[in-house]
DNA sequence: ATCCAATATATCAGTCTGATATATTGTACA
DNA sequence: TGTACAATATATCAGACTGATATATTGGAT
């Protein structure tokens, strides 16, 4: 089997859902996927004329608006190279966080340093973790009606975790910093 | 000034702690920086060169072993440039979660597939967290000796919290995906 | 002796980011 | 009514980085 392009996966992903325009694939994924995927325009439009090309997604053009849209729909086969990706064993859980790279050489330049970079962090966490749980509301208002957004909630919960427990680790990481 | 690449800040990192080679520098990564930050040796070997031909680092061959060893050391413009980048501001940290993707778009596959993908993350976790466990005992009794080891154990007090928040929300997810 | 894992360096096709370019449409407000 | 600005919309490219691959040596197990 060919390895497949994360890229292809996501936009198939969400054109599974919805038909979309490389613009707002690019929407989507800056505020649903936003805690766990993310994609540049550099990626987007070029995967999805290959998408096209390869038969596994639609183009056509908007002729209900004046703009210059292109919208985008998954085709059998896309849908069918879509649940193969999914049932697939995951290649790769990947963590990268600058903050923490920073502090790991942090004995270079001192306590106060460090402590700038974990108040920063603390403050971005602090800023994300309401659109989280508003996201958390209205999902579990809407699970009756639709039960994928059950999927949706599972990637948001873990998103609200995870960020709670960053706060409890940066009040830590300062008592431990200040000799603690 | 110009873009710090992240695989030169590294490098200059590890070798602002210890003289290494390029396979060292590898293996540094792969245990001590492995829950929050990778590399190849597709960039390691690159970026060494590079270093020495900016004057960042130097490369001499060991003579004490047989093997074909180049060691690399930090000189002290390697160092300022260290400094300067470790109190820059953090310009990204980024969860790239495979498990999370292929949840959010888990209900074209089903509950069952979703299950697998939790139960194989659940699994990696579960053999990994020892390692930091064990990390943490060691670095606390260290911790008198050389206080450069302080900021290395903020980094596995991360480690340790985030991956046991990942197994309560292995089990909560669990239970929400059986319908509960 | 022989085999295998670990050590050690290096390159390259292909993926993806971040920056940049270009143009249009809707909206606020003067 | 004009006009400025944010949002919509598509596209390309240099450069960073990964994952795979190639090559060769050394140490230890059997």
């Amino acid at each position: 089997m060919a390895n497949e392009k994360k890229i292809d996966c996501v936009i198939l992903g969400l054109l599974s859902h919805e038909e979309l325009t490389g613009y707002e694939i690019k929407k989507r994924m800056d505020t649903n996927l936003k805690y766990f995927w993310g994609a540049s325009y550099g990626s987007i439009y070029p995967a999805l004329n290959d998408l096209v090309n390869r038969g596994l997604a639609t183009k056509r053009e908007d002729t209900n608006s004046k703009r210059n849209k292109l919208i985008y729909a998954i085709t059998e086969n896309g849908r069918d190279y879509l649940k193969n990706w999914l049932s697939l064993p995951i290649e790769k859980d990947e963590l990268r966080y600058e903050t923490l790279l920073k502090l790991f050489f942090g004995s270079e330049k001192g306590e106060e340093q460090a402590l700038i970079h974990i108040e920063a962090f603390e403050k971005k966490i602090k800023e994300e973790l309401p659109y989280l749980l508003y996201a958390e509301t209205i999902l579990n208002k809407a699970l009756n009606e639709d039960t994928t957004h059950k999927y949706y909630l599972l990637t948001v919960e873990f998103g609200i975790k995870t960020y709670q427990t960053y706060l409890e680790w940066c009040k830590e990481a300062k008592k431990l910093l200040a000799g603690g």
